[in-house]
DNA sequence: TATGAATGAGTCTTCATTCAT
DNA sequence: AATGAATGAAGACTCATTCAT
């Protein structure tokens, strides 16, 4: 006969999910290893058997996302090739599986992007990542060659991350929307008439 | 010679200056009244003479910031009747102040925009304010009647916070020079050749 | 063979015993946690996995006190129908019990009567529901009509107090030795040989 | 021209006023020198030109109304010589005399009977003197010679706390009734048809 | 006579973590 | 696999009191 939730891989992966949750709604400080394992129908000295410590099982989370998040953006890099026309239709599908990675998990997003002390190096990572694929493409001819690809980049990242938590994460709008407008927003600016950009004597074009 | 530290304001403002410092730091939690203090070469029973806890100088310091980022984002609606050759460069005018504000006190800024718990309330007033005035200016035919201005003024405040946070507060790019890249990105995009927008059935255009 | 203390409640009870006793030796706020739990052989978190606080554990002592006075008192109405002869008797037995009770744990009567800000609510109540009984057995003509049966409430609830304190805690006399005394006092006074009652144009019998 | 308040006697006096009221009102450890100071108009400092510290403001204000307390009694034994039947009128004035003290100043009251840890000193002291009192007019033959006069003052006192603070403080009767009220009770007590005393084996009659 | 400014000393309370079973 | 019981370490906050002016 076994013992309620004598399953230790049940357990452990409850208490994740269960911390995911905390964290992502308390934030780290505020969760407490109490309220998890309470949460989970266990005691306190049972999170010790699965998890180091408050730290770790938060590193963990942050681990889990992360890896997921950088896999994803490597294997997105636009090949080669492509027709000039398809660039936008392949920009939005890159975006759409971003975004759709995002919202599949919100506790774990919330906690890469806004809660972890490693949100800035995480976005940083992905805002280099993604200037590097936008650097090759640039090569290619796809996008203005005096476009500063680091700050491009980085303001996708602002962008999306934006997004995410405003639009996303509670449900206002579905990826492929979001995508979509991200893509005609990068692709054409709001303007109405085209007209000259913007300059000055201390500022180079973008 | 008056005694150090004799003028209660000086100790005030010390204080909240090195509070300032010690929460964009080290956030919240991690932050100690003694070490605020001893910083300031007091001890902590003067600082209660100052503020009533922690907490309130934590409050108030993000109030500042928002209240002083709320006077400079009303102040900025472009007037009417300006030529819409001007637009861009009233726009530059609005977000190189806008960075200039957001520059000038990197440790509240950081406070309020990426320590408070009232962060996301603040860039959600702020996207707020930047849709209406956004929203106005769009009425007058300066921007593309089909541009949602909700998504385009959220994504303006990401590609602020973002920009803020990587280029403006460590010093790798002044404010107009990022301004100006807003501006250009936020104009004409970064597309080469202009060519139709993406869409798809379900999706409407931006 | 069992770690010291490792019952729970064993340390509940102990932790309780020796608050009763620092609390009425020292009052409440020169009272510490710190003292308690040392004196229990235990620190000060296993202090907070009994109690919620210094005043949570100081409330339980005196809502134990204060509902077992109440129970006392609530089933001390002298049945009606005694032979009037009867009457001292049971006013010795009463007053016997309640000074028993008084006297069986001094620590906690100290607190329910001296210490808690509670004490008036507690004596007052106390003397109310004295009153009541006492009416109900005027009304029995056990006690002299014109007797303001508020004041003689008041009046003995002060004998008792003041005796409980002077004479049983420090245990100069025992409880029914003391019950003896009240009950003369209050049937018969000390005048050696009846005469008039005071009275005055101002004032009505008691 | 003098600055306000200057006269340093008006200060003094002012202080202990509002502390006697501040003590009586919330005991002596949640009355703070901030407080009583802020009423007076002055700052801290000042309060130790007068008074060397918290506790010592405190002894003053209990000495005063011991001392004051104490000579009252001291004043008012009742002369040998008088008429049998004037000792229920004599005990009545000196009651009245009695609560007239206790309810013209009543923080000193509270606060000399309730609030000072020297409460119980007081109260002694009090009710020896008394017995004293009692004893030799019960050697005059005006009281039962058989009658405890320990118990019986202990008793008095009792009564007279409890009824100065239910009944004179508040204000629900005025000194002249209760000490009428208190005399009568002592003389003759509350029954209806004197009977026999209580008595027992182990006891010995009042 | 009065005060602006500052502090020494002390206590409650919290929480992650561990031990023995 | 799980837990009842216990703790080490740390930080916020209070208040009577004093110094220099």
């Amino acid at each position: 006969m076994r013992k309620k939730g004598a399953n230790g891989q049940e357990s452990r992966a409850k208490l994740l999910m269960i911390a995911a949750n905390e964290f992502a709604r308390s934030g780290y400080h505020h969760t407490k290893i109490s309220t998890i394992v309470s949460r989970a129908g266990l005691t306190q000295p049972s999170f010790y058997l699965y998890f180091e410590s408050k730290e770790a099982i938060f590193r963990e989370l942050v681990g889990n996302f992360r890896s997921g998040l950088k896999e994803l953006i490597e294997g997105s890099r636009l090949e080669g090739g492509i027709r000039e026309d398809d660039v936008p239709d392949r920009l939005l599908a890159v975006l759409t599986s971003l975004f759709e990675y995002l919202g599949k998990d919100p506790d774990s997003t919330q906690i890469g992007f806004y809660i972890s002390e490693e949100s800035a190096a995480i976005k940083s990572e992905m805002a280099a990542m993604i200037a590097n694929n936008l650097r090759a493409e640039q090569q290619e001819g796809y996008f203005r060659a005096e476009a500063d690809m680091a700050v491009i980049s980085e303001s996708l990242v602002g962008v999306i991350e934006r997004l995410t938590l405003q639009e996303l994460l509670n449900g206002k709008r579905p990826s492929g929307d979001l995508a979509r407008h991200v893509v005609n927003l990068f692709m054409h600016g709001i303007c109405e008439h085209p007209y000259g950009r913007v300059s000055g004597d201390k500022f180079q074009g973008v």
